[in-house]
This record gives C-alpha cells, sequence and structure tokens, in this order.
DNA sequence: CGTTTTCTTTTGTATGATGAATGACTCTAT
DNA sequence: ATAGAGTCATTCATCATACAAAAGAAAACG
C-alpha cells in the first residue's frame, strides 16, 4: 500500500490509484473492509482530503460503499462499473485472471463482427478514408509496437464507422484492455503481421459495403487472434 | 441547479446527482467550464467539500475534468463512462435523445441474441431453474407492471446464464436503461403478453441447449419488440 | 517586438471542529 | 436469565479556514 507517487498527477488520484489497485487485488474480497480513514492517512501519508476524494471516486465507480460507524465497505464485483477503463485497467494489471482475458475475448467475439457488420452498411466516406489509412499504417509497421498501434487504430476505425457512440466506447474499452493483457504475454515478433491478410479482407467487405463478408471475416480474423496465443477457450 | 433532496442520501451524492443532471443536459455542451467551487457552493448552499467531493466523482466517472487557474470543464462525451448505471440514466432522464435509444436498441440486438447463444450452450442446471422460474412469472403477470418487473427478470437470467460477468453486467445496463426510456413511453397493456410466445420458443431452445435456434428466437423477440413501439431503425 | 517576470485566479491539500448515524454495550424489569 | 430500552463510542459526513501549487494574464524589461 504505497502511492505509485509517478506522473498520474494529482495527489488524490494517485491515492485513488493505490486503494484501486488493492482493492481490485485478490485479497480484498468483497464485503471487506478498509482501514479508517484516519489510519488511511497514517498508512499513505496523505490528509483526510485526499483519503476521502479517493473514496468518493472509487464509490462512484461502484467499488465502495461507506457508512458511518460501519466502516468503508468493498461492494460485490457484479456492482462495480467494469466497463471503466480505470476499474478494468486495475483488474487487468494485477494477476492476469485467466478468466477475465477468456471473458473479455467473448465480448470481443461478439462486439467486432457485429461493428464490422454495422461498419459496412453505415460508413460515411470521411470514415472509410481513415480505416483505409489505418489498414496503410498496419502494412507500413517494421516493429512490433509500431504494429500494435496501427492495429488499434484500425479496430478503432472499424468501430467508429459504426457511428454508434456506445458501442465505440464499448470496443474501444474492451480493445485496449486486451491489449494489456496480450502486450504482457510479449508475443512473438517476426510473423507479427500474418493477419495483415485478414485485416485487409474485412476492409474490402467494408468498402463494398457487404455487411455479412465484413461479419465472416473479422470472426476468422479473431478466431485466427485467440488460436495464435493458445486458445484458452 | 437545485438539489433533489429526496432520499439520494449523503449531500455530496446529491450534488453530485444535480450536477451530473446537468452536466448531461444538451445545455452544458463539451468543453463547457462549470462555474468555480466558490461560486457552486453559493448556488448549491453546501460547503466546499461537498462540491469537491461531488467534482471528484463525476470525474471518475470521465465527465469532467479539473485544473488550477483554468477551472472545470466538461470533457467530450465519448469519454464519459457510458456504461455507467448514473450516467446512462442521467442520459435518458432528460430529453429522451431519440438518438440515444436507437444507439441503445442496437447494442441490445448485438448482445441479447449473443447471449442467448452463450446461455445455450454454457447454462447450469441452477441458471436453468432460475430462467424457467422467471419465465412462468412472465405468464402468470397481470398487471402492465408485473410483467415489465418479469420480463427483466427473464433477461437478467439468461444473462446469468451465459456465466460471463462482463455481459451480465453490461445486458443488464443496457436493458434496464431501454426500459426507463420506454415506461416513460407508456405503451399499452392489454395486449402487452403478446411477445410470451417468442420468449417461450427462446427458453425453449436453451432448454435443449440450441445454441443456433436461441439466438434466432432472440432476434426475432427483438424485433418484435421494436415493431412494437415505432421502428426508430 | 519578444522575452521574462510578476501577479492573480482557481483548484489542490491540510487541519481541526462539530454533526449524524449506527452497531455495541449496559442496565433494568420481568 | 432474557428481552427490551436506553446509553455510549466509533466512524463517516459536513463545514470552515488556511495555505500551497499551477497556470494563464498582464506587466516590466531588454
Amino acid at each position: 500500500m504505497s502511492l505509485s507517487s509517478q506522473p498520474g498527477s494529482s495527489l488524490h488520484h494517485q491515492v485513488m490509484d493505490s486503494l484501486g489497485r488493492l482493492i481490485a487485488s485478490p485479497e480484498y474480497g468483497p464485503g471487506a473492509t478498509l482501514p479508517n480513514e484516519e489510519e488511511l492517512c497514517e498508512r499513505l501519508g496523505v490528509s483526510r482530503t485526499a483519503v476521502r476524494e479517493a473514496i468518493k471516486a472509487l464509490s462512484a465507480k461502484g467499488m465502495l460503499e461507506a457508512r458511518p460507524r460501519t466502516g468503508t465497505r468493498v461492494r460485490p464485483q457484479e456492482q462495480w462499473s467494469l466497463f471503466d477503463a480505470d476499474v478494468l485497467g486495475w483488474l487487468c494489471s494485477q494477476g492476469v485472471d485467466q478468466a477475465l482475458g477468456r471473458h473479455l475475448m467473448v465480448m470481443r467475439g461478439i462486439l467486432e463482427p457485429a461493428a464490422a457488420s454495422l461498419a459496412a452498411r453505415m460508413h460515411t466516406d470521411a470514415q472509410l478514408q481513415a480505416l483505409q489509412q489505418a489498414f496503410a499504417a498496419m502494412e507500413a509497421a517494421t516493429s512490433i509496437d509500431e504494429w500494435v498501434v496501427a492495429d488499434l487504430a484500425y479496430h478503432q476505425s472499424i468501430l467508429q464507422a459504426t457511428g454508434n457512440p456506445l458501442l465505440i466506447s464499448l470496443g474501444g474499452i474492451v480493445a485496449s484492455a486486451l491489449e494489456s493483457l496480450l502486450t504482457v504475454n510479449a508475443q512473438q515478433a517476426g510473423q507479427f503481421n500474418d493477419g495483415l491478410l485478414m485485416h485487409g479482407k474485412v476492409l474490402a467487405a467494408i468498402e463494398r459495403r457487404s455487411a455479412d463478408d465484413a461479419q465472416l471475416w473479422m470472426r476468422a480474423l479473431l478466431a485466427d487472434t485467440i488460436a495464435r496465443w493458445g486458445a484458452p477457450a
């Protein structure tokens, strides 16, 4: 329980991050009660103000519930804002819960093919252009880092092309959470652009507004991705 | 900008609710800056502590960003935690943005058939039992209110049966947001259980673990739902 | 005119005091 | 001994105040 003191920025933000990470860790099961404010202040070496604001932020994310006399307790996970970037980050950062990765991949398998189908039907010229540009960046990638960045941009562009802000937000969160889980596993370089072919197929289908093809190729792409890191299905 | 003082509970929670509703309203576009803390205190008649904690909570939901000297400004909507129950509630509560309803329905159209398919494959005995019970409650419903409650429970049971906590959380949020939008539209009673047949079909498909049938019937069910309130597609 | 310095506004952090809620305890009466 | 009522202590909630730090704006300076 120490402040990560990095650049997160403000103090209460650092406290929130520390506590968030702590709460998401397996040692703090649901229903566990946090130390009282005074003790948290001592342990973290900050004022009650900072601790309090951090607790308010975590409460806003559904992770905590504070009551007088009873103390501040961890709420059951099903009530957390699981699709909050911070919450998902804390869950992913530590012990790579194998189950979480599987569940995320299932979500992606649901969302992205549907998004590709929608994008094929709904995209505007500008959105298509952005997608083509992202694909070009993938083709041009020479390092693993470049490829990861371009890959994220590609998938994000497809989401954008659906025109559905909910889908854009959600897909982006799921994808980046998965990305953060995968980079830990340090996949091999060298053949990193094997999937380029299928990315091109999806793009082509979207270009000709073929919703079904876009969906099918996206499914194939994801299946390939799963196969590439050990099929935890 | 007045406190709803009702039940929300704690003061900062009420302030958060007031500000959240305000920020979500169309008059506060992205980039707009809030009045400074002192003025907010005056207007709301509370101490700086309460205002600050409310702002911290809203920042945690991605809606605000506070900086010294610059003030506290509203972040662009795409950075909000759209799948937070509060945020979605604030968006739904006011001017029933027609677009939001459409986007939510699209999400539901993506999630629920996939959930039905998964549920057919993954459900346990206990989960199936809960689903059967929920269906029985729908059959027994005699008032519109009873039926809405039972319907929500039915769909929630299907989500539970997928065993995917992410899907459970997400589907639940989307469904309840839609429900809150629909109840405003006060759909007709009388024929409220026309959809019972299809609910039964989905259940039957899940019972015999037929993933494809479950998915197809769920699609039909949702199409019927859309048709019933004016097909905003 | 461009650069640097100073200033001023706004949020960030700390501290102390008081209020309110509520579980735990005690004390009584039966 | 037990049930109930009343008291108490602990913890969070709220308020008020003071000072620090950041960052744009304005002024001073070369």
